[in-house]
DNA sequence: GCCAACGTTGGC
DNA sequence: GCCAACGTTGGC
């Protein structure tokens, strides 16, 4: 079991808009960095990811996931009307794949960044880095524990 | 809207 | 394979 950080901007897609599907789940599609890409293609059936919005006010984490299914290729590379169409993919070799989440729970307050920034046990997080922008990446197990717990869902 | 920190691209 | 130019991310 592994444990991951994955960001969306809410006005593309925010954790509400997940609670709103009626299966809880979704389709991750849109990666088109490869070390995030990498990260997925990692992820396992079970493995539990925190969800993080970036670009709010304020950012931070909002709730958390599982892996609902395990990487598969992103068809929104092959359609040119989408904004992660990637002229240099086809159907035979396409680049990018995607996962499945399934909402576990909503945090009924954001942890936000900046309060994250406050948690001496957080420090080394890559998501607290300055410079860090993947928006797929891993996290470590006493990190994940920590985060629910200041959550108040463990 | 600014801009620092990265990633990617493409000419050589 | 280097690296300059360009594009993107994402906090502020």
């Amino acid at each position: 079991m592994q444990y991951w950080l994955m960001k969306s901007e809410p006005d593309v897609y925010s954790i509400q808009d997940l609670q709103a599907e009626k299966s809880k789940t979704c389709d991750w599609e849109g990666v088109r960095n490869y070390q995030a890409r990498n990260f997925m293609k990692d992820m396992q059936k079970g493995d539990q990811v925190l969800f993080y919005h970036s670009n709010a006010k304020p950012p931070g984490i909002v709730g958390y996931c599982t892996i609902n299914k395990t990487a598969y290729p992103d068809e929104t590379s092959l359609d040119k009307k989408s904004n992660y169409f990637d002229s240099k993919s086809t159907k035979e070799i396409n680049r990018w794949v995607k996962v499945d989440l399934k909402l576990k729970k909503v945090f009924s307050e954001i942890l936000s960044l900046d309060f994250l920034r406050g948690q001496k046990t957080l420090k080394d997080m890559l998501l607290l880095k300055k410079g860090s922008r993947l928006s797929v990446q891993p996290v470590k197990k006493t990190e994940f524990d920590k985060i629910l717990k200041l959550a108040g869902v463990k």
